[in-house]
DNA sequence: ACGTTATTCAACCAAATGGTTGACGTTTCT
DNA sequence: AGAAACGTCAACCATTTGGTTGAATAACGT
């Protein structure tokens, strides 16, 4: 029974998890590819995309031997609908910002 | 060497830490009195309280024989600025963001 | 001074986490 | 067919986590 945002927020609680994330966000990647910067066994970050991947925070889609792992937008996305429950987030991407106020006000 | 991200998406990965926070979004509270919802000791609350206390993401201060608890919001508002970064949250409590807008536009 | 309230400490326990290695199944290339 | 590349599985290990209970410390009320 544990929850979607237990699962999120472990997941994101990682450093290696975190900079997989942040690696994604460039590009989607296969296994072998996200694992070569790191000094750990390939089979300590297929772990980890598991992880990331019940967390709902990327998907893993197998072409081939190949398996590319690509972001998720809607775990995160919950996790930050959570905080902003608590206020005081100040907005970083203003550009972002202004482009979701242009569309909210057609 | 765990970063200050580490602590603070480990902390909000428990739901009991979870609700004890929107429970400090109402008022400071003390320790007693956080742990009278739950059903588990005083001394588990006691080290939850620990927890976010080490994450940022409250502070605690003794007055007399109690010990007050209060949310911090700024480890909360790193671990969503760091979020911020994949882009695509939408940005749920609307007023705020206007408010931030007025400000920014000064 | 004494009992009561508030909170932490210490020792312990079971389960989860993050890593390793070696064997294994698939898919591709030659 | 046989070898190499891609990725997971299984067994294992050390550490951390989330909980317990009982004793200890500190401040208050009478």
């Amino acid at each position: 029974m544990t929850s979607q945002l237990d699962a999120t927020f472990a997941a994101l609680a990682d450093p290696t998890r975190r900079t997989i994330l942040a690696m994604l966000l460039e590009d989607d990647m296969a296994v072998t590819d996200v694992a070569e910067p790191f000094a750990m066994s390939l089979a300590a970050i297929s772990k980890h995309l598991m992880v990331l991947t019940t967390a709902g925070l990327i998907t893993q889609e197998k072409r081939g031997r190949v398996k590319w792992c690509k972001l998720d937008p809607d775990a995160m996305r919950a996790a930050a609908i959570w905080m902003q429950g608590f206020g005081q987030m100040e907005v970083v991407d203003f550009d972002a910002f202004e482009a979701f106020l242009a569309q909210e006000l057609d």
